[in-house]
DNA sequence: ATCGTTGCCTGAGGGC
DNA sequence: TGCCCTCAGGCAACGA
């Protein structure tokens, strides 16, 4: 949704001027390098693999994006109480548009002089990286084939021969790109899998069930604008919804939707995880 | 090859 | 009021 979003806003757009913030956990590259490599260039397209958004120049370079937890990706004209209320309060100019603060990493203004585009991410999980044209990174290569084009022929075989509960081999990049916490549950509880049973116990039938409910709630997150929880919108500004849909992420002691079961919570790999009892097995 | 753990990072919220 | 603690989790790196 991002990918779609930002496509609109920059695409054939090119780049006036960089700000970039002193060096931090988030520059993969230099913030020099940044500068000096994106001025002048054009966005021809921006292509996506698991979370990593690949963000394609003119002279066939590509920013690599990744948006960590809290990385937030949007133009000057966004406005939103996300932006403007949520972490760390940044305040509104007098036109009530967004200015950089301190944890706004990268600025891209254009020469049309419309909105510009930012790079935000309090907590810096998230990673800027530029690759010249034909490079990639040991990050790309190791991911898994993308969540949304996943064959159950591939995910049983990757399940089969692990030993870890199924839930942490669902967020587990290498061997499916894309999934996050929020979506490996909702998967699990649409596929009536157990989040802590040995993946290797998953046999073809549910594999394949589990294959169309990762695609399925993928495909419906999307639709409805993602999940914002805390930290994340759109691009222009705008909010998700698909968070009004969750049936099992965050709904501890709350009733199943199926069966009334209260959700029960349990960490799993340090990741809070949420399933019904009764359905999931 | 697989597995479990730790560190990175900031803000919110709870307890005292 | 203020201080300390825990929690949120995507990913790399490490040792076993």
């Amino acid at each position: 949704m991002v990918r779609l979003r930002l496509s609109e806003l920059i695409v054939n757009r090119t780049v006036a001027g960089v700000r970039a913030a002193e060096s931090n956990y988030v520059f993969l590259s230099p913030p020099e390098q940044l500068k000096t490599r994106l001025l002048g260039r054009r966005f021809l397209e921006i292509l996506r693999h698991g979370k990593y958004l690949l963000l394609a120049l003119d002279d066939h370079s590509r920013l690599l994006v990744h948006l960590g937890m809290t990385g937030q990706l949007f133009t000057s004209s966004a406005l939103s109480p996300r932006l403007h209320n949520a972490r760390s309060q940044p305040k509104p100019n007098a036109n009530g548009a967004f200015t950089p603060d301190q944890h706004t990493h990268l600025t891209l203004s254009f020469t049309d002089n419309r909105a510009q585009l930012h790079y935000r991410d309090c907590r810096k999980f998230g990673k800027l990286l530029w690759l010249p044209q034909g490079a990639s990174d040991p990050r790309l290569e190791r991911l898994g084939v993308d969540a949304l084009a996943v064959t159950a022929t591939t995910l049983y075989k990757a399940l089969s021969s692990r030993s870890v509960p199924v839930k942490s081999c669902l967020l587990d990049q290498s061997v499916l790109a894309g999934v996050g916490n929020i979506y490996a549950d909702e998967a699990l509880f649409q596929a009536r899998v157990a989040p802590l049973r040995p993946a290797r116990s998953v046999n073809y039938e549910q594999a394949k069930i589990l294959t169309q409910a990762i695609r399925r709630v993928l495909k419906k997150a999307i639709l409805r604008g993602g999940s914002t929880i805390d930290d994340y919108v759109h691009p222009d500004g705008s909010e998700g919804q698909f968070q009004n849909s969750f049936s099992v992420y965050g709904r501890e002691g709350k009733a199943c939707p199926r069966c009334r079961t209260p959700i029960q919570r349990v960490v799993i790999g340090q990741r809070s995880s949420h399933f019904c009892p009764k359905c999931q097995c």
